[in-house]
DNA sequence: ATGAAAGCGCTAACAG
DNA sequence: CTGTTAGCGCTTTCAT
């Protein structure tokens, strides 16, 4: 007698309580109008028999799945978990559930994941730092699945994102440097071809072009946006016979291994060498030294994105771009360079 | 004429194709049954028509949602989001897709965001840091959905979990600060009643018994597993007049907190105090001075629950209990005391 | 190798 | 206020 036992349906609970499906059903969704008694009695049979109303069976018919997709670099990067942080609070407040993705930062994986969301039939996707931007619009429109970017990388604008405005905020960052007496600044950035990390270079170089300062290429390195890529990148600036006196870097991540890398050279920072991040990660407080970031609302773009896109299910009209500032932070990884240029002292 | 449009379902393709449902399914799901040709032809269409199947539907007849839901305290913690890149990797391996929620330690919620997994369907749960533990037995039991715990903090074994060994682990990081030269030892611990900081305060009681050394009860403190928790337990212990020279932390996030403390009591760690963290978080290196810690295997163990899961999934036995051990990693927050005991120098 | 038919668990007109 | 009916998109016997 080995029958297969299946969950407890609406029709076991009609039955246990004498009346059909629909009257369970709206009894189950609070539907004014059903009686109070019975509803009350329904609901107690249904409590009783530990009866969980199945989310798929529904969404067949409401074709809403009350669940949004969010894709991810990978969660262990503390940005993105931040972000996912506010996310999800976000959704959760607005009962939706959130399946989560990684794609490591490959366009393909980006891809797969999406479809896979699209195939569960999420109502709606998310994707941070994506590398493919635009061209999800038209697998998108189809799907009728409305789609919003925090932090895209693609260089193309997408019709519905949130952003970190990248380029005030990375000029304020060199400035400040140069209100240090810094002349000689390097630049360490992301994967090339990266927005964020074109927009954070440009502003360095709005920067330093306002200031009457020229300098020439090898000054500025290429990392991974994170620590290991840093270090190395850093590793490389260290190797010029002409040294910088300070560097802005793409990231937090990037400073920690520009920090390591000046450590290893036996460097002191920032007596030696200033350094910048940008994200404004918890650690940043208790890095050696305590870095100068700027502060991007990382949860608070979390819950923009998720409100933008909410407002797109809700066929609410809302701000299509949004852009958030950044704030300087000062801590003390920079600090006025020994030698106006950095001659070795 | 405002024609409400759906998604091309299995029906079009069939239209289109001239074929049934069935032969669609079939062939869309790479049946050997089917005529290679016609496969192809099938194949061919539904992708022109931009054909994606709907995982919901599917999933009401076979009775497999292919997802798994996590619950997390909150994914901006490092050490959750650790163990999350491993789960989702392995479960993205196994073609299963991941629901996220997050918990906030409450056991009240975590249990709503374990009701709204199985009204999802999920096909398995995974929990870290349970504060509820085996109280979910009756409902997952009747529920049929398999559940695995990492890290359960609930005061009773469960049935499938994957744990850290914390008494040795926590016991070696003691005994190590003993042989520095160590005698007045004090901990900072997690919200009481948790089962690891349990654990971890009977390895450090342990060690000292094994030592000879009797302490009184001012020199435990509780904190909350973070930052703040851990700076204001590090606070009180600053107060006393009879300074421990060394303090184990209930985990990195309260051994960073600590380390501000200490550094706003103007202190020196090591010199004047040392201090020990326990996950080996990526910060752990970075941080001033650079954490002695106990390293934790997160991936592996996010890996290592999700295998397990999917066993359970699958029907396969598998080993319900599995422990991992920590290990020492010696940087440069501990160091030998400059006076055996504590008196300030 | 393919089709017809039934049904997964639920909701939503529509009727009463 | 409640029941009947139909159907969401798919898979899966069972025939053929």
């Amino acid at each position: 007698m080995n029958r297969i036992v299946r969950p407890t349906s609406i029709k076991d609970i009609a039955k246990a309580a004498g009346v059909s499906c629909s009257t369970v059903s709206r009894a189950l969704q609070g539907s004014p109008l059903i009686n109070h008694e019975t509803a009350d009695r329904i609901r107690r049979i249904a409590h009783k028999a530990g009866y969980v109303p199945s989310a798929v069976g529904r969404s067949l018919v409401t074709r809403k799945t009350n669940t949004i997709g969010v894709v991810v670099t990978t969660i262990a990067d503390p940005f993105m978990a931040e972000v996912v942080t506010g996310i999800e609070a976000a959704a959760n407040e607005a009962g939706y559930s959130v399946l989560l993705a990684q794609s490591y930062a490959e366009g393909g994986r980006e891809t797969i994941v999406v479809e896979s969301f699209l195939e569960r039939r999420v109502d709606g996707v998310l994707v941070l730092a994506s590398r493919m931007g635009a061209r999800y619009t038209p697998l998108l429109t189809r799907m009728r699945v409305p789609l919003v970017l925090i932090n895209n990388q693609f260089p193309e604008p997408f019709e519905h994102s949130v952003e970190i405005d990248n380029a005030p905020a990375s000029r304020a960052l060199t400035e400040y440097l140069i209100r240090l007496g810094h002349r000689r600044i390097a630049y360490i950035g992301d994967h090339l071809g990266h927005q964020s990390d074109a927009e954070r270079y440009n502003g360095y170089r709005q920067a330093l072009d306002l200031a009457g300062i020229a300098l020439g290429p090898e000054l500025v390195a290429a990392g991974d946006g994170r620590i290991e890529g840093g270090a190395e990148a850093m590793g490389r600036l260290l190797d010029l016979s002409h040294l910088p006196t300070a560097v802005v870097c793409y990231n937090d991540m990037t400073a920690i291994g520009a920090l390591r890398a000046a450590r290893a050279h036996s460097l002191v920072v920032p007596r030696d060498i200033s350094l910048t991040g940008f994200d404004d990660l918890f650690i940043c407080t208790d890095t050696n030294p305590p870095l100068t970031t700027i502060r991007q609302p990382k949860r608070r773009m979390g819950q923009l994105a998720t409100g933008m896109l909410l407002d797109l299910l809700a066929g609410r009209k809302c701000e299509p771009h949004v852009k958030v500032q950044g704030e300087l932070v000062v801590r003390e990884s920079a600090a006025p360079p020994r030698s106006p240029d950095g001659v070795r002292g």
